[in-house]
DNA sequence: GACCTTTTTTGATAAATATCACAGAGTAGC
DNA sequence: GCTACTCTGTGATATTTATCAAAAAAGGTC
């Protein structure tokens, strides 16, 4: 059954009828999530799409000195997953965490038979989904290559002001490439 | 017609028939470029996938000072577009360029009516092109974000050794985020 | 082979950012 | 309201990498 809650989160972007939405309910599994239990755990394999109802999440990649680099934020009605390890069904690389406590949807996308007419709604869905969570990484890559620290900043202020209401300074820096001291700094006008 | 020249990299990516060759052959256009010459302009629409026969591509971004940033090469066999404005349907941020006299053929994707079924042969093959494109773009960016520079040169030395004969060192420090000079630095053991 | 152009290397210096250490704020639990 | 814990801010310093300038090397052309 798909959750007046989450209704919309569907409906902007595919626009199922009522009639299709009830073909594609069986698809979706409503989690709860405890502040800092992991979704999907590095090394682990993936095989669903996550919406979040309510709550976020944080999708990080861990580095050798014991660091993390969030890669990416999820928040209500945003959807996300590992599509490098789903597609390769090779371990993730990524790890997805509760940042709160956190209600989730796993879509999961291997324990049902694909359809055949890969033109379906649901098949469409899949693929607009997809789409949106790589080109959403890969704006987000381009944006700290083509900017230093303080524009990157700036960018945050400017495109994804949110971001700053929702997430630790901590989190923050390493997602725009840099440490915490430093986006401190730049925050503060020391740059 | 798909020349017998390309035809073994069309099967890697699709095991067409011979038959389904032919159905497919009208989608292949042959573009002869040379040395510097651009196959997709920033600012332009995209609305290809780029299959290189011989010669080579890069795909750059230009930065605000005037230089440019270096984000994939392309060599023989291998297959590149600007996803993000093909999907979009936006202007490309990027530039494709023919780093040396270059025959690409061109798959024109919205001259020719989308087939309903989106799974046959042809559509399954954009989309393993269109996969396979996006999650090399995202390996090298996590490539880049996970390492520092002697560890960036490192990794290209080990697994993709053959862009130091292919690729002159301006363009490779780019693609690797770092100058000129300490790419030279790197390759010559002074870090 | 000489000449011109482009690319690479090297040294000196400057700038940006990280690191380290610690103080101060804020927050949650009791 | 106190305590412990986590997060944020600041200064001092170190490190990394860029920048600038110029020489050396490599490649192309006639």
């Amino acid at each position: 059954m798909i959750d007046s809650s989450i209704k919309e989160y569907v409906l902007k972007v595919y626009p199922f009828s009522e009639g299709e939405l009830l073909t594609v309910a069986p698809y979706f599994h409503k989690i709860l999530l405890n502040r800092g239990t992991d979704l999907l755990r590095e090394g682990a394999l993936c095989n669903s799409i996550y919406l979040v109802e309510s709550g976020s999440l944080r999708s990080f990649y861990n580095k050798e000195d014991g660091s993390d680099v969030n890669l990416h934020f999820t928040f209500e009605g945003e959807y996300t997953t590992s599509f490098m390890a789903y597609l390769n069904r090779e371990p993730s690389q990524l790890t997805i965490q509760a940042m709160e406590d956190t209600v989730v949807w796993q879509l999961n996308l291997r324990n049902y038979p694909r359809p055949k007419d890969s033109n379906n709604p649901f098949s469409t869905y899949i693929r607009r989904l997809a789409i949106r969570l790589l080109i959403s990484t890969e704006e987000h890559y381009n944006m700290l290559m083509m900017n230093n620290p303080v524009e990157r900043y700036q960018y945050i202020l400017s495109n994804k002001p949110f971001l700053l209401q929702k997430v630790s300074l901590g989190h923050l820096a390493s997602y725009l490439g840099i440490t915490r001291e430093t986006l401190s700094r730049i925050r503060n006008n020391k740059y």
